[in-house]
DNA sequence: TGTTTGACTGACCGCGCGTTCAGTCGGCTG
DNA sequence: CAGCCGACTGAACGCGCGGTCAGTCAAACA
């Protein structure tokens, strides 16, 4: 029966709307200062509400977490899968990360929490192995592609995944100043920064 | 008065080893986890004694912050200062990069969450305000230090800021990479790849 | 219409934090 | 050597958190 009946519905609204909040409330205050209450404030419930969809404080952030990076990862495979030369597809996959998170601009704190764990040892490792695989999967994928890029000679040989590290969090650097900025530049002025800092550098050539 | 009395000298060694403890237990815990009682433990002393030498919990994570940097903004200021063409210069600046945060493991976590300040707005204000000009200081020192190479012809005219804003944070995703090594690549391996980047960009040219 | 149900509420609990301060005691002073 | 000083301690306090659950009430049911 693929059809939802009207308590499923009710119910993915009260999902969604709680994730939301749980985003935003984040993005204002950051992990840790980020309260239950002032969740349930900001969806408009009861704290006591919230766990009725949610076990516990830390199932309600990974949950979270997990809903908006799979949109995120979904999003870059179109941009990774097409088989094209490299200089387009590194432009698509700056352009699709400046895209995300310029609609999701609460989404890229609870994202740099998640990368850096806290608490007890024990918490830091589950969140981690929530987290990482995730990231490391989105800079791996980048690095298969650079190093397709290398074996078709079309880039020079180099460590693939240091590589790959360099240009995501370069470019995250990019976007969180663009996120800071009151009239954020245009979307093609920093993609064709990005994109040719990557292919050509910097260095003069006479 | 040059010289130091007992008094003062037993007091500096009090400061610095609560800082270092401070350094310590943030780099293990998290900033939001580490708490004062394991602070204190770390330091070999009484939760109350450390109140002696900070006002609160706020001054002491500040002031340890504004210590560690302090030296790292000399250690590269060295690097900058020098009237040298660009390509050593940037050498010089990664090496002093990777050197500082090879010897300071622990300051690495602490810097990333100053820049990342959680809390009520007003707070993160304040510790926005005291972080963010180091950090900015840095990266437009090596604005500057671009800038100037875009003038003399070494390096093409792009936007300074940006790109050390792209240098700085990519390099830094590789020493995070590196710290998490078990056993570290060689120093130079990494500062070659980084300056190559850089200058030269990925693109094979036949 | 009287009854049942269960989604929702919010006062309440226990815990662990940052912070305080009365008390301790080794060493200096007269 | 008695008396004092002040660096140091750690039990105690208040607060605000995550999590609980007895109570409420609108809608579904009979």
């Amino acid at each position: 029966m693929p059809l939802k009946s009207k308590e499923e519905v009710v119910q993915e609204f009260r999902i969604a709307s709680i994730q939301d909040a749980t985003m935003r409330v984040i993005a204002r205050k950051g992990m840790a200062a980020a309260t239950m209450q002032e969740i349930a404030e900001e969806a408009g419930v009861a704290k006591g509400t919230i766990y009725l969809y949610f076990r516990d404080r830390e199932e309600l952030v990974e949950k979270t977490f997990q809903t908006a990076i799979t949109q995120l990862m979904n999003e870059i495979d179109v941009a990774i899968e097409q088989d094209i030369a490299i200089e387009p597809k590194i432009r698509a996959i700056m352009k699709a990360h400046l895209d995300f998170f310029g609609r999701n601009r609460e989404f890229f704190r609870l994202y740099l929490s998640m990368r850096m764990p806290e608490g007890p040892a024990e918490r830091q490792h589950r969140q981690t192995q929530q987290c990482q695989p995730q990231y490391r999967n989105r800079v791996q994928r980048l690095a298969d592609a650079l190093s397709r890029a290398m074996e078709r000679g079309e880039i020079r040989t180099v460590n693939a995944y240091k590589l790959a590290l360099f240009i995501i969090e370069g470019s995250t650097a990019i976007i969180l100043e663009r996120l800071a900025e009151d009239a954020p530049t245009q979307d093609e002025t920093d993609v064709d920064l990005i994109t040719g800092l990557i292919l050509d550098g910097v260095r003069e050539r006479r």
